[in-house]
DNA sequence: ATATAACAGGTTGTTTATAACCTTTTATTC
DNA sequence: GAATAAAAGGTTATAAACAACCTGTTATAT
């Protein structure tokens, strides 16, 4: 699983937390299975780019924002 | 296949386009397939983050960045 | 201590991404 | 016009995302 699978997550689960909502709340708003969602945020199922989407505008931020985790590494292995 | 697939499809584009190289040498740079690579920029095949990261990287760009064509649309319907 | 909410772990059928193959078409170079 | 490079269209076996189901565990409220 790469490894930003498992940032994304992270990033997921603060925002979520942030917002003081469930899973199953922000789970609805973004229309997709909460128990999807749970592994997103684990780190545990790697999501396609509408998922990604679909999230981000439950969260009412776009899709660069919610990777603005993401940092360029010198020297990739 | 979500709206964002072909938006991003041309962004791979034009980004590639600008660096001057084709589609076999950023493929090769990202380690992905290139016949893979060339349905994304054709908004034909929904790709994965980790791909989205590989892309990204192989761009020397974030992923934020990538997507930074993605905006926040009022009343989404 | 008990009940409920929220979260976590696991599974399954269907659809689709991925790696990889091939042929055809278009663009570029000479 | 011919040769080559680059792109486009199509296909397939395998693995995994997705929707959805279920049971178990932890946190919270009373």
């Amino acid at each position: 699983m790469p490894q930003i699978v498992g940032l994304l997550g992270e990033r997921i689960r603060n925002l979520r937390k942030e917002n003081n909502i469930t899973i199953e709340e922000i789970a609805f708003k973004a229309e997709i299975d909460a128990q999807n969602l749970r592994k997103y945020e684990l780190g545990k199922q790697e999501m396609k780019v509408g998922m990604l989407k679909r999230i981000a505008t439950a969260f009412s931020i776009t899709t660069s924002e919610l990777l603005n985790f993401d940092i360029l590494k010198e020297n990739e292995e």
